[in-house]
DNA sequence: TGCAAGTCTGCGACAATTTGCAGGCTTTGG
DNA sequence: CCAAAGCCTGCAAATTGTCGCAGACTTGCA
């Protein structure tokens, strides 16, 4: 019965994947739709080796799909809602830092498209 | 405006923190309550020094909360629903490694108390 | 008071990640 | 066919994370 062994160390090879601060930013980056290096590269403000880098770890483990169109290469998300489930994570962080920082995470969400839950207009 | 770089920040540590087998098999371990730190280390066959140190950075994070009766610590986790959402990460999972092991995450689900979202009867 | 159980912290060796750079592959356009 | 654009991979240095061990601290009990 080592199965919860086994599906803790899917889940931890899934984390690790994800607890990076640049993936973190890509996949959100992808939430509405696909983009391709230059275009992410761009818009996180990263030397496109990083972010081919980081795209070839995804990819490696199915959490991007790529599609070529011409010498560009496109990416998308492999799970929909991936990005959300990201997000719900929010509750979570530590409470300590986001003191000051408040209104940088509604801010944030708004930025990536998210309605705001503190919001009752 | 580094609203979104300080999010992804933010949650790139939380997820980095939660990237680790031991760590995640101690949330679900607390799932159900508290434990006190021997209950832990027997459940998940690990020196208690090592889960010690698990729960000092759980802790520091905020992500579980002690209290101390006689000379045992108990911990249960800050936020009731974090074992939860961490388990609704299961479908992001590379299906490959999944082959052959597929009854294993179901039989996991099972072991933590989750009702098989399969399961129709 | 003294000792043992239960837990915590500091430290050092080892292992894994990150990151920039150099070079290679494929496609487009001349 | 050649050159440039766009992207990928391999490699090595630097950073970061892990894990066991030794020692310290607190509590319960004799």
């Amino acid at each position: 019965m080592p199965s919860r062994l086994i599906v803790s160390r899917e889940l931890a090879d899934l984390l690790k994947l994800l607890a990076h601060c640049d993936r973190l930013r890509l996949i959100e980056e992808l939430r509405l739709g696909e983009k391709d290096v230059t275009s992410l590269a761009v818009a996180l403000q990263l030397p496109a080796t990083r972010v081919s880098q980081h795209l070839a770890l995804l990819r490696a483990h199915r959490l991007v799909e790529e599609r070529r169109d011409g010498r560009s290469h496109f990416y998308r998300l492999a799970h929909a809602h991936l990005a959300d489930w990201i997000l719900d994570a929010l509750p979570f962080v530590d409470i300590r830092k986001r003191l000051g920082e408040a209104d940088h995470i509604d801010t944030a969400l708004a930025l990536w498209g998210v309605p705001d839950p503190n919001s009752t207009h």
